[in-house]
DNA sequence: GTCTATAGAGCGATAGAC
DNA sequence: GTCTATCGCTCTATAGAC
């Protein structure tokens, strides 16, 4: 078990159980370092506070969010479902727009960074497309509410929040075209369009966080989902190797 | 063109185009039964009017609705965008319950009704399988705006409809479950799990019209479409003849 | 005792029912 | 057009950690 720097790919690099402990570990860093930046009139001094705070307020907007609509939420709705006053509250955004944009902001720091640092972590085609399968399934299924309003609630954002979620979406889109057209460049995959391929992929990923339910009935796991997946993608694409 | 007693499957069978005379058909059929259906107090009597201001309603429901959602749209919404007078309006439906079932049972109806159809008039796991695609993709493109809308409404509805809409969906991933399961039986597909392979089959077949704008954008058609995922399903699953 | 963090009534604006 | 319910948000007294 105990090894000293690990091949490439590391041990248990495909596995839900060990991607939650690096993912523990940047989400705090996010919380913390995204309060800080805003320079707002800020009382509160613990860091401790702070992470705890946030963490229960974007349960609860997640929460009811999913229910019935960010829009449909009331802040005494999430006054009541936090536990935290109103006045609590807005110690901790300015106002309802301001929630929004770093609860999204939050999901992409977190999403971008991992996707990019795992699939560097690794060389060849087949083993990047590999990587990006799971670790976005890693990502959705760790922080699945947040997905699922990311998706439910694009279609409401205006203005700057608007284009940076198109933008994001098209950023995690082009990396596995890269991916494809990397690998078909290198002869390793079949010349299958990239493009449409890229967005099948993401259609796939996408289920898993939309019918998240359906598959906890079912007992499918995230490995099990990812290996399927895998399997699907890579008949089509990869070459046979030798 | 002209020829008698088409083969199995007929021409033209996989072709958008001659698909939408088939469906134009079954729409106005079930437009006009579906109002018939409901004796409630009827004061139209021409046929062409019920038709007529029936797609208007539709149209606007699903326009505003999958702009700012069912539950945000009031009946001004409604009247303004179709046209039609509040009083109008009322003489098709009883309210805005009734105008969610009349749009959620016709959607069902011409899905399920053409699914069937088309599926049953071909013979071999791989052209049924086939013909699922080709026959969902259509479907969904020609209903693009129910198909979204009803994914997008599905979590906010509530007793009786919410169960015909999950056992509608049931269905119809059930059909491509049987569709893969049959294949496996007459050894005309590989052993993959054909349950997982439903959802996964489902899901790309979603994203048509979940991102209609994105494939628009790129000039992508249906056809083009259903070729692409026809054929990455079918390396996965489909046996070499022969 | 000091000061951070909270409580929750209250304000003005507004959207929707009638 | 009116009227009410509810919205986002603010204000300031005070509870409680240190």
């Amino acid at each position: 078990m105990i090894q000293n720097r690990p091949p490439n790919p590391p041990e248990a690099f495909f596995s839900f159980e060990s991607f939650m402990q690096t993912l523990n570990l940047s989400k705090q860093d996010i919380y913390q370092s995204s309060f800080d930046e805003k320079q707002q009139v800020r009382r509160i001094r613990k860091k401790k506070t702070i992470i705890k705070n946030l963490d229960r307020i974007f349960g609860s907007v997640l929460k009811i969010s999913n229910k019935k609509g960010f829009k449909a939420m009331s802040m005494r709705d999430l006054s009541l479902e936090s536990g935290l006053s109103m006045g609590a509250l807005y110690n901790y955004f300015s106002g309802k727009d301001d929630l929004l944009e770093m609860l999204q902001h939050q999901q992409r720091s977190i999403t971008g960074k991992l996707l990019e640092e795992r699939i560097a972590a690794v060389s060849s085609p087949r083993d990047k497309l590999k990587a990006a399968i799971y670790t976005h399934l890693y990502l959705s299924e760790a922080l699945q509410p947040w997905f699922y309003f990311s998706f439910m609630e694009a279609k409401n954002l205006t203005g700057a929040e608007k284009e940076k979620t198109v933008a994001s979406e098209r950023a995690s889109e082009k990396l596995f075209f890269d991916i494809l057209a990397d690998g078909q460049a290198q002869d390793a995959f079949h010349p299958h369009d990239p493009r449409l391929g890229a967005s099948l992929i993401k259609a796939m990923l996408q289920d898993w966080y939309l019918k998240r339910g359906k598959y906890a009935t079912r007992s499918v796991s995230v490995d099990q989902y990812a290996d399927y997946v895998y399997r699907f993608v890579e008949t089509f694409y990869v070459k046979a190797e030798g």
